[in-house]
DNA sequence: CCTACAATGGATGTCAAGATCCTTTTGTCG
DNA sequence: CGACAAAAGGATCTTGACATCCATTGTAGG
């Protein structure tokens, strides 16, 4: 449904709208949000390139989100990394489908309206308000060492 | 949104209701859907085991439709190939969110059966009841050597 | 029974996503 | 200024999706 890039990019951001707005380490996030740490770098990079997140180097650095997690959706963190595509002209470049899409890519391409749609009409912190046993990420009622 | 290759599958499905109850080859099919002659056998293959389509070897063989058309839904071609995957279980193991997912994940499989809600409910003969030229896979009005 | 036809299956190649590691750059603080 | 912290960026590795090619097996028709 989603790359794994854009679902780790969906966990970072989560983790930034729930703990506050100090900057957090690409080390903290990863290990928050069990993303290889590596490779979490580079898709903050991507978040950080597309104005998701702010980015700070040095000390006392880290990444913050640029936007209120009330105006920020799902969708936005998602086009960020890895868009949803949408089917403009035909794939089989048939002339005749130029401008109106054959009913099959005129299915295909309105089912990834649906999940536009739904992706952006939830913002990260419609995500949060939930009992914390329920908060993504959250390791409750384990929480062994956080 | 899908795979390209769950998209030639349903090329070749699509060809094949819109094309009489006689066996089309492999090669027939490629040509008309404009997917690789070499991997489309793969695909079919798929299509095949998955009952999808009936296989007939040698001389006048080739590829028919196991159902009807009207029964034949794209979800069904696509699960044969590559299936919708929901979320059944928290990606990241949380013990917590064993049965229950939370809200992130929640939304995704969500889109997840938007997605298979809408290719469950569409049939293969719904994509071709429309006017010629905007049949799926047809060149005309350009028709050049066909 | 032989031959041409057509699917099947295996081996292999290519490429982009995912992932790792190391060096460089930028920033903070003492 | 000097030392350290942290992101940025480059090089490389791995893996799976997509794709090609060829040998094998099954089938109809002469």
């Amino acid at each position: 449904m989603i790359s794994q890039t854009a679902e780790y990019a969906l966990r970072a951001v989560v983790y930034l709208a729930d703990h506050g707005g100090d900057p957090k380490t690409n080390v903290q996030i990863a290990e928050a949000t069990q993303v290889p740490t590596g490779y979490l770098a580079k898709v903050m990079q991507g978040l950080s390139r597309a104005r998701v997140v702010n980015s700070q180097r040095g000390l006392n650095g880290g990444f913050t989100l640029k936007e209120s997690p009330d105006e920020l959706t799902v969708l936005a963190v998602i086009n960020a990394i890895d868009p949803i595509r949408r089917i403009h002209e035909c794939p089989l470049g048939l002339p005749s489908h130029g401008t109106t899409l054959c009913p099959l890519h005129q299915r295909i391409d309105n089912a990834a309206a649906l999940v536009e749609e739904a992706f952006g009409d939830t913002t990260i912190s419609e995500l949060l308000d939930v009992p914390k046993s329920r908060k993504p990420l959250c390791r409750f009622p384990i929480a062994k060492g956080e």
